[in-house]
DNA sequence: ACAGCCATGTAACTTGTTACATGATTTT
DNA sequence: AAAATCATGTAACAAGTTACATGGCTGT
């Protein structure tokens, strides 16, 4: 929903034409994940679907501008009032894959954890050389780029953190105390989410 | 695509039926997402059209059990000898959440953080008394179920301190120095992406 | 003239996700 | 007998993403 709302933001300042938003989105994410321009006329035709933009006026050289409408503002200020929530509500890929290769019996998690330790490792001296010829940031728009970058490099970090908390911890058990073997009996349900949802 | 592929991977164990699937995939992932049970059979459709699994025999309790094919075997070969790219590769959400809402002349950018700190904050503490009630973890279920709470902390953990971070960043000058007006000039694409891919 | 960017759009497709229908079996 | 769970499936949709077609304009 990020691209989505994200658009319905910068509407939400004024009038934009379609190719004029992607430019708008590349500057204020630092152009750190390129939008297809497919994709925002896409997104705008949705969004007027759903009744939160609408198309307005055409200007001298065409440009096709389109203007937000009373939900549409609506949904901005929902969008930014309310948190993000990712921990209990959106699926982690490398949590996902971890969890399921640790606990299948034929899996060398080990190798698994040390692939995407190194990998992850590298991306994080790479962010962090980014980040560091970014730190003179003088304008706005290096400004944005320079926290995008910061986030990716937290994110990493905890990422490395995370992997060897999790090897250290399979250490101490041997592979087969943590592979669970396909059940032949009947399958009963798992304990209930214990992860608190906090919505 | 992690659903799909942890499907594949407990295919790669040995045959399984769909609704059996789904109680794989639950416990191995501590029950922290639960699949809708419509979603494995979906999923196993679009696998069998791809060629990676195959309908099996169907026993006399009349479970239809699916098997994995070597395509499918080569691809959880490859899924899991290879990292997950998310730094450069996957959309953050808040991190495009903050770096738009930054750059927006009219948007309360402070506001919009303190209400993400607090709710990431609160979702930390309830992960964190979770991951205690689950340090004793005997069963290889119970492990499972903890390393996945565990990167939740530590994703938390990281998200908590970049939104320190930033907040630290903004305050340091004032709004409008952050602030991106929509452009009225000819759009002009923004620097080219500069953090690194590591593909 | 030709290459390349500006600009709008369309069509197709991916994974994920939900709601619903339908029976069989099991439990209470 | 009723309720719950097991089990398989279908239909529809969301958001994201890409490839492609089509023009106009601009710089070389």
């Amino acid at each position: 929903m990020s691209v989505r709302l994200s658009l319905l933001a910068i509407l939400d300042q004024g009038p934009c034409y379609g190719y004029q938003l992607r430019a708008e989105f590349d500057r204020r994410t630092g152009s750190t994940w390129p939008l297809n321009v497919g994709q925002i006329y896409n997104t705008l035709d949705r969004l007027e679907r759903d009744g939160l933009v609408e198309k307005g006026a055409v200007d001298a050289q065409g440009h096709v501008y389109w203007q937000i409408t009373d939900p549409g503002r609506a949904e901005v200020a929902a969008w930014l009032s309310s948190p993000v929530e990712r921990a209990a509500g959106t699926r982690d890929e490398l949590a996902i894959k971890l969890a399921v290769a640790a606990t299948l019996p034929g899996v060398d998690v080990a190798a698994v954890i040390r692939a995407q330790r190194q990998a992850s490792l590298a991306q994080l001296h790479e962010l962090r050389a980014a980040a560091f010829t970014g730190v003179d940031a003088g304008g706005p728009e290096e400004l944005a780029w320079s926290l995008v970058v910061d986030s990716m490099v937290f994110a990493a970090e905890a990422e490395v953190r995370w992997l060897d908390h999790v090897e250290t911890r399979l250490s101490q058990r041997p592979q087969h105390a943590m592979a669970i073997e396909l059940s032949t009996e009947k399958p009963k349900r798992g304990r209930p989410v214990k992860v608190p949802t906090t919505v």
